[in-house]
RNA sequence: GCCGGGGUGGCGGAACGGUAGACGCGGCGGCCUCAAAAGCCGCUGUCCUCAGGGACAUGCGGGUUCGAUUCCCGCCCCCGGUACCA
């Protein structure tokens, strides 16, 4: 055929028009003369060396098909597109190739751009952000000093894993098996000063609006499960001497389970927990001392691995329970975290299964304080009982029931004076601290006289210098500690010299905000304008990894809302609709350079096109749960755009089908439900179908039949619906009308059924009937067919079951 | 361990409690072509078959129902997340 379909071609030269007439760009004025606007947000890539893989190319183009569906629907879509060029990644791979990450990003930058206008996606490249350029993160540094001028950031010492190797702090994750992950070298704690924000606060908030907000329920679940929210108490113990007087301390504990306290036969204390030096007895502090030196060199990763055996030791210090009067032992154990609750715990060996584990490793007492169904106060016990049951040995609240006791002792404390309830959170204080050079530096001055004082907003950005030694050595603090002719200045408020802070932040910092930056890139002198954010945000569709669940979601959310607070916006949730995509494996294994499974897209675009990659990812698998890509898979989509093509390209002229017509629009209707929802692997089987009954036996086709298909394909493959649109006759872009079909449901209704007809509910035969028919004349022609009559010869029939337009079937004794 | 999500032909995957396997890949046979690419037609879950059909089939075992891939109970396996959270 002399007019084949060429892919490259036609892609070459639609990416080209879309470029020349600006397609998908907005100027500032159309950004706010928008109507009807739709902020398509979708997570923006780390530029790496490699370029784009297949799986952020499944990630866009998903997100993309949405843009663009909605476009067609007559909405102004906004997709933009960035890079989160910073972090400890582009570093790492600085160092590894010995070239300067401000040489190394650019490039990277460049190819992906280069890849991403490829794949044919509708970004607005004249808001594209780059969280390494001074203009964006001048801004990243404003979101800082605002949470620290309104007291959400502090400073204080957190211990750090360090690789004493490669002299540098590593993230938890670069931690494998206690060792760095790069050297090998067996990592270490280190307690190190660091700015964190108080999310905590927000803990609240963030689990509440959950409730109200349009995400997958997986992704909720998981910042349910991370925010950890628990309903116990803070419980009081004094500490007593040998013959049980007080010393005057007390030690607070948090519990889930205060009505099981006269069941605390011992307790714990982290090795951390600032109160073991008081507590210890001076014959024993050596033990004690050693214990904890052991427990504080551990990683942190190591520090909370779950071990079988526990480890721990007395301190000889005693503390009374308030409730049994007793005084109980005093241990330090490194299965008590400091970081959660109060760092101590009272042990109630005979009901959690921790404390039962280490009472048995020590021959410490244990109490059953709750008997279950069968059981009373003097069965004994060979695991920790959580089950339900009432309360014994627990003085006058024996018989108490399990479900009322927690409220009941609670109160009981709370008399006594000695506790109350309380909630708390698993959720900690974000650390946004980084020891690091490729960041952007905390814009924090350190003054002798005024202590920490937040850069001037007039001085920002506080821009990283470009060092060429950025190496992190022993000293633990950032590179930028070497430079003193950066970190030497004077103090903003008393203009006395002073010191810069030399570390850098959290990445996750860069993409707190960044959805906020885009529709506002035009504005130099404020982050984000009022009108305009007013106009596009909160995002409207929100589409990226599930990786990204829970930190980044939250840490955006957490931004947005105390941004919120303070009066820079007007709603508090940043993101109405989330919905996370699955993982791309490749020929049934994950994707790794070791199988040699890596689909690199180029030279699949090179071969196919991109609107077969894009198809054909799509078509692998329902979005949210991800897919297959087997390479000789691509051949269905390829294809497909080719007999769409040529039977665009040959269709006559005249009136459809009626039968065909009937198809043509139970498709649309069909896309129309489907994609908004992201079953898009249904909705181009559907596309599929469609064709294949208007090409059925090789029947001479019209247009009308065929040219619906071409927008309701547009989304999956732009740049061929452009191509046959064209061809059609119509001017202009595709994207650039409300160009979607609508379907007549008088036209999609079908004239006759089909209904199966079983016998013992098992299929005997298929009739066709007109719909709307009559039960008896349907039961009638059920009845009639010949197979059907067979079985139901020589056997009593007991009743009918009808289903309007889908079965019938016949309940038979033999 | 806990929390999610899954187990359906040779493969990727479809199926409001109602004809399991849509759509596609692969395979087999045929057409077109000098040839290739693209395309077209037919067949393709397994077993039995008197060629009309029949039996078995959605991880395993039970249950509810006229009817279960779908709902309920108990297991097994895979994938992702998380890690002593008191």
């Amino acid at each position: 055929m002399k007019d084949g379909y060429d892919p490259s071609a036609v892609e070459a030269k639609w990416q080209r028009l879309w470029d020349e007439r600006g397609t998908n760009r907005f100027t500032l004025e159309q950004l706010r003369a928008a109507k009807d606007p739709y902020y398509n947000l979708m997570m923006f890539p780390y530029p790496s060396a490699e370029g784009l893989h297949v799986g952020n190319i499944y990630a866009f183009t998903g997100a993309d098909v949405h843009g663009r569906y909605h476009r067609l629907r007559g909405k102004t879509v906004f997709e933009p597109m960035g890079f989160d060029a910073f972090g400890i990644h582009s570093e790492n791979f600085a160092l590894k190739v010995g070239k300067h990450p401000m040489d190394l990003i650019p490039s990277n930058v460049a190819n992906f751009t280069r890849q991403l206008k490829r794949i044919g996606g509708m970004f607005d490249w004249n808001h594209a952000v780059d969280t390494t350029d001074p203009d964006y993160y001048k801004w990243t540094q404003w979101v800082f000093v605002q949470l620290f001028e309104a007291g959400l950031a502090e400073r204080k010492e957190a211990p750090v894993n360090w690789c004493p190797s490669c002299m540098t702090v590593l993230a938890n994750e670069q931690v494998i098996a206690g060792e760095c992950e790069r050297c090998g070298t067996a990592v270490e704690q280190r307690r190190i000063a660091q700015w964190f924000f108080k999310i905590t606060k927000y803990a609240e908030r963030l689990l509440d609006n959950l409730a109200r907000i349009d995400w997958s329920e997986k992704t909720k679940k998981a910042q349910v499960n991370w925010l950890g929210r628990s309903e116990g108490a803070r419980l009081r113990f004094p500490v007593v001497d040998e013959k049980g007087r007080e010393t005057g301390t007390t030690i607070e504990v948090y519990t889930t389970r205060p009505d099981t306290v006269f069941g605390a036969t011992y307790m714990v204390l982290s090795p951390e927990h600032p109160l073991v030096d008081k507590v210890t007895n001076p014959g024993l502090s050596p033990p004690v001392y050693a214990y904890r030196d052991k427990a504080r060199q551990k990683d942190l990763v190591a520090r909370q691995k779950v071990d079988k055996t526990k480890t721990g030791v007395s301190t000889g210090g005693y503390v009374r329970n308030p409730a049994t009067g007793q005084s109980i032992p005093i241990w330090i154990a490194d299965y008590v975290l400091m970081g959660y609750g109060t760092g101590a715990i009272m042990a109630v060996p005979g009901h959690d299964q921790r404390d039962f584990d280490f009472a048995q490793q020590f021959e410490l007492p244990i109490v059953r304080v709750v008997a279950g169904p069968g059981a009373d106060a003097t069965t004994s016990l060979d695991e920790a009982y959580v089950g339900p049951g009432v309360l014994v040995n627990s003085g006058r609240f024996d018989g108490t029931d399990v479900t009322d006791s927690v409220r009941v002792l609670t109160r009981w404390a709370a008399e006594q004076g000695w506790g109350e309830g309380q909630v708390n959170y698993r959720l900690h204080d974000w650390c946004i601290s980084r020891q690091r050079y490729w960041g952007p530096p905390i814009p924090i001055i350190y003054c002798d006289a005024c202590g920490p004082v937040a850069v001037p907003a007039d001085q920002l950005p506080v821009v990283l210098p470009r060092v060429e030694d950025f190496q992190p050595d022993d000293s633990g603090v950032s590179p930028l500690a070497r430079v003193e002719s950066w970190y030497r200045t004077t103090c903003p408020k008393c203009g006395k010299p002073a010191r810069r802070e030399t570390d850098v932040s959290d990445t996750f910092l860069d993409s707190g905000w960044y959805f906020l930056r885009y529709p506002s890139t035009d504005f130099r002198d404020r982050p984000f304008d009022a009108a305009i954010t007013k106009k596009w945000l909160p995002v409207d569709s929100y589409i990226g990894g599930h990786e990204h669940a829970v930190l980044h979601l939250l840490y955006s959310r957490f931004v947005t809302m105390a941004l919120h607070d303070l009066g820079h916006l007007d709603f508090e949730e940043p993101y109405d609709v989330f919905r996370a995509h699955g993982l791309i494996i490749s020929e049934g294994a994950k994707m790794s350079k070791s199988k040699g499974n890596v689909i690199v897209p180029d030279p699949v675009i090179e071969e196919y096109g991109a609107d077969t990659l894009r198809t054909y990812l799509m078509f692998l698998g329902p979005f949210e749960e991800g897919g297959d890509y087997r390479q000789e898979g691509i051949q269905g989509p390829y294809g497909f755009l080719h007999r769409l093509w040529d039977t665009v390209v040959s269709a006559g002229e005249g009136t459809a089908d009626a039968a065909v017509e009937r198809k043509v629009h139970q498709t649309i209707r069909q896309v129309t439900e489907q994609i908004p929802s992201l079953q898009y692997n249904t909705a181009i089987a559907a596309l599929m179908e469609c064709l294949n009954v208007v090409r059925a036996g090789g029947r001479a086709y019209v247009r009308a039949e065929v040219e619906p298909l071409v927008p309701l394909l547009a989304p999956f493959a732009p740049h061929i619906a452009e191509e046959l649109w064209e061809r059609l006759g119509h001017r202009g872009s595709i994207f650039d009308g409300a160009n979607w079909p609508a379907y007549d449901p008088a036209k999609a209704a079908e004239t006759s059924v089909t209904i199966a007809v079983q016998v013992n509910g098992k299929l005997r035969g298929s009739i066709s009937v007109a719909k709307g028919a009559a039960e008896a004349a349907v039961v009638a022609a059920a009845r009639a067919d010949e197979n059907v009559a067979r079985h139901l010869e020589g056997v009593q029939e007991k009743k009918v079951i009808y289903v309007k337009e889908r079965l019938v079937n016949f309940v038979v004794v033999a």
